[in-house]
DNA sequence: AGTATTTCTGTAATAAAATTACATAAATTA
DNA sequence: TAATTTATGTAATTTTATTACAGAAATACT
């Protein structure tokens, strides 16, 4: 039992625990900061159960009492892990909505820093690394991911652009050429325009990599789908945590780029950091 | 007493620690995460001492006892080995560089969510909300920072725009008038055309919230400065997690104006998102 | 349906752990 | 050196957790 995550194991097997476990399970996930806190007598209490009972729920999770599990629920709360409950309410004032939000996005990079595919990314690289030219292709929320990317990318010392304009992406599409890579960011991976332009761009011989929702139209329609899905819900909000998972992703994919660039590499990219020096003000 | 640097905090005042409490202090130094596990009579006998004595200096650390030491020592343990060892190394494959990335994101964020100033957050829930016209500035990475704020910011029925041309924040900034609201994004806190904007603005009577670096040039000339500190060296290889927190930030002020303007204002955003169908793909 | 068997859960006893009150020892000050 | 403060340990008390066991509930099997 991986301790990291022992809040979601009791979400996850929930459902098998019976009666007196449920019940403490239920005390627990209502407030588990407090739960690190009570005694088992509190706990009990609050569940409704027998101290012992408690005290065996503990047991069955892979602890070796209730202290020990104080001990472990605790840690897997610091890590941020606290999915549950984390959706916004109408009522949250903001210490209740605040940690909310970065919850949702630990979460999601924690889940997705798990699942990812690290012989795709290894792919990705190799097709960055032999692109004659890049496209960060992007609409709304994902225009500002692809921009983010160019700002990223363009210090490669190859061709790279962003596009956020419709026509401009059907034009460079129909255009495309073998070589070049169409970097396709959307969420929803149903977006009209970007998967007009992803089948023009393979139609035309460039290679896509769609950066998107697992099954996606976008995902099946890319040579390499970089699938990425978060808990639902942080749309209505608007705290969209794909994009915060999707600039990640790039972060690695640019310093996989480097990484196999060579040491060589870091001089040119401190060439370009040191341009800005004249931007800034001293320090102090 | 901030439990998440117990350690430190234990190592820092050690010398101004009489001489039971050294013996303690070595004790849990030498092997804390013994420590987090052990009994007050163990950890007594290791270090040499009554177990009143390991009490007392729990208690001297603003803990309530010696089980509750023990959580926050687990506790800042676990936020503690994840800060080592996650630079990434010239010679990492992509199997190690990529939890990397992901653990630098994911442990300046929960960092961030602890420290926060919650009432500042409120109070710039109040300007935005209160702000006859809101801009958004930044450059370079924090441009693309900008760009999604304005894409949140937009559907909130009131004029906001961003900008990433320093002649526009020239003009705008000299044309500012009580009741706009600036707000400046800048990891670095030091990028000319922004303090200069920030000082122009304010000069006029505007408003200028500071999303940046805690002490920064940008940080002293804001009305509001939300203040971000992160890892160092995440710059190197460009995966700079600043922006990653601004982001998220973004997204619970999002949310703070959302709900402070109640429920009928989730219609309002409804019909915004309604418009984007006919832009996507069916499902299938 | 009714009995047997297993699984679950609580009571009460026991054990372990932590805290407190107090007394003595050590250090500091006058 | 005596007075006072501070530090530390002993022992008692209290709190907390665990165990053993018995009765209840659920399940399986005639």
């Amino acid at each position: 039992m991986n301790y990291q995550n022992l809040l979601s194991s009791i979400n996850v097997t929930f459902e098998t625990l019976n009666k007196s476990e449920k019940k403490v399970a239920s005390a627990i996930l209502a407030d588990p900061e407090a739960a690190t806190g009570s005694s088992i007598a509190n706990l009990a209490k609050k569940a409704g159960v027998s101290e012992p009972s408690v005290n065996r729920f503990c047991k069955r999770f892979g602890t070796a009492g209730f202290p020990d599990f104080k001990l472990k629920l605790a840690q897997c709360l610091v890590s941020g892990v606290k999915f549950v409950n984390s959706n916004v309410q109408l009522n949250d004032n903001v210490s209740k909505y605040t940690p909310k939000i970065f919850d949702n996005a630990i979460h999601d990079l924690v889940a997705i820093k798990n699942q990812i595919d690290l012989s795709l990314v290894e792919k990705v690289v190799d097709q960055l690394l032999s692109a004659r030219r890049i496209f960060f292709f992007g609409l709304g929320t994902s225009g500002a991911v692809a921009r983010d990317a160019e700002n990223k990318f363009f210090r490669f010392d190859l061709p790279v652009s962003f596009h956020v304009d419709v026509l401009t992406m059907s034009m460079l599409s129909a255009a495309a050429k073998p070589g070049d890579l169409f970097f396709m960011i959307s969420h929803t991976g149903r977006t009209k325009a970007i998967i007009d332009a992803a089948d023009d761009a393979q139609a035309n011989g460039a290679k896509v990599v769609g950066l998107t929702t697992p099954g996606s139209m976008l995902a099946k329609k890319s040579n390499f789908a970089l699938e990425v899905s978060v808990s639902e819900n942080t749309e209505e909000y608007m705290a969209m945590t794909s994009r915060i998972v999707h600039l990640v992703i790039l972060d690695v994919l640019a310093t996989g780029f480097i990484l196999r660039k060579g040491p060589d590499f870091l001089n040119h990219m401190e060439k370009i950091n040191r341009s800005l020096k004249p931007t800034r003000y001293k320090n102090n």
